[in-house]
DNA sequence: TTTATTTCTGACAAATTTGTCTTAAATAGA
DNA sequence: TCTATTTAAGACAAATTTGTCAGAAATAAA
């Protein structure tokens, strides 16, 4: 569904949006342990991220990542995947033919773009505050 | 969201039905034209749908590969999906996570759980025949 | 029985994704 | 200014997925 990159990047986001709220600046090492991530790896999914203005980083010591939560309230999820994925998931056809719409239809299109329209709904819908905010209230683990 | 192997295998399991509802075997040859897929490839995904008894194949001359209508009919797309991508997309966690349900979720667990089902249901409820059929009463495509 | 045709099988190759390593650039603090 | 720390950048490597090729096994038909 989402690539390892774009896991990554989701659960970095919301570490980040998360100990930001704090009053926290995250590092690349902090990051990376408490999503259970590889180090290296994951500085290029934050570095896309920020290049996507979907965090602020900053560079000598006590530097690292950070959101401002009201940067984190305008945030989607939907944008978090978008520049990591890119758009596939929400217009991309089931059986991978790149146009398909209701003129010219592959076999699965009817039954599948409403799957597909609730997916990006969701994503569009869902603020990374939303997912950095219940992590506090009902805790969700982002590492096992 | 699906594999290249799986949509080659959605793809070639249509039209192997369509065919053999007209009472013709089609051969591997004519599969990969009509879907638009690599000969080569498209062959281990036959016989992986063979293994898994989602299609009946025949050697020598004159063979190919067949789905009788009745089996068509029984055959859900559930089933093609998990026997050439695994069930991870009817189970798997949005982030990852080897293990995430209620008790334990990562931050897109209650948001993701409504999508994966939906997606599920579809799969489960989505014959094959249905695909095969509608393919004739008014055309979807399989190749561009 | 022989031949031609077709799927089966496994080794190999290319492409993509995932992951590592090293060096450069920036910067906070002594 | 100097040093230590941290992100930025790009080359490289490993793993996975996608795709190719050649020969084996089966079988229909002559």
């Amino acid at each position: 569904m989402f690539s390892k990159a774009c896991q990554y990047g989701i659960k970095a986001s919301v570490y980040v949006a998360r100990q930001s709220s704090l009053g926290i600046r995250a590092n690349l090492k902090d990051i990376a342990q408490n999503i259970d991530s590889p180090e290296a790896f994951t500085a290029k999914v934050l570095h896309q991220l920020a290049k996507n203005n979907l965090l602020e980083s900053h560079k000598g010591p006590t530097g690292g990542f950070m959101i401002a939560s009201a940067q984190a309230q305008k945030i989607n999820l939907s944008d978090i995947v978008e520049a990591i994925d890119g758009d596939q998931i929400f217009n991309g056809c089931a059986l991978g033919f790149p146009r398909c719409d209701a003129s010219k239809p592959c076999p699965m299109h009817s039954k599948f773009v409403s799957i597909r329209e609730n997916l990006k709904k969701m994503l569009q819908n869902t603020t990374l505050h939303q997912l950095a905010h219940e992590l506090v209230e009902e805790p969700t683990f982002l590492k096992r």
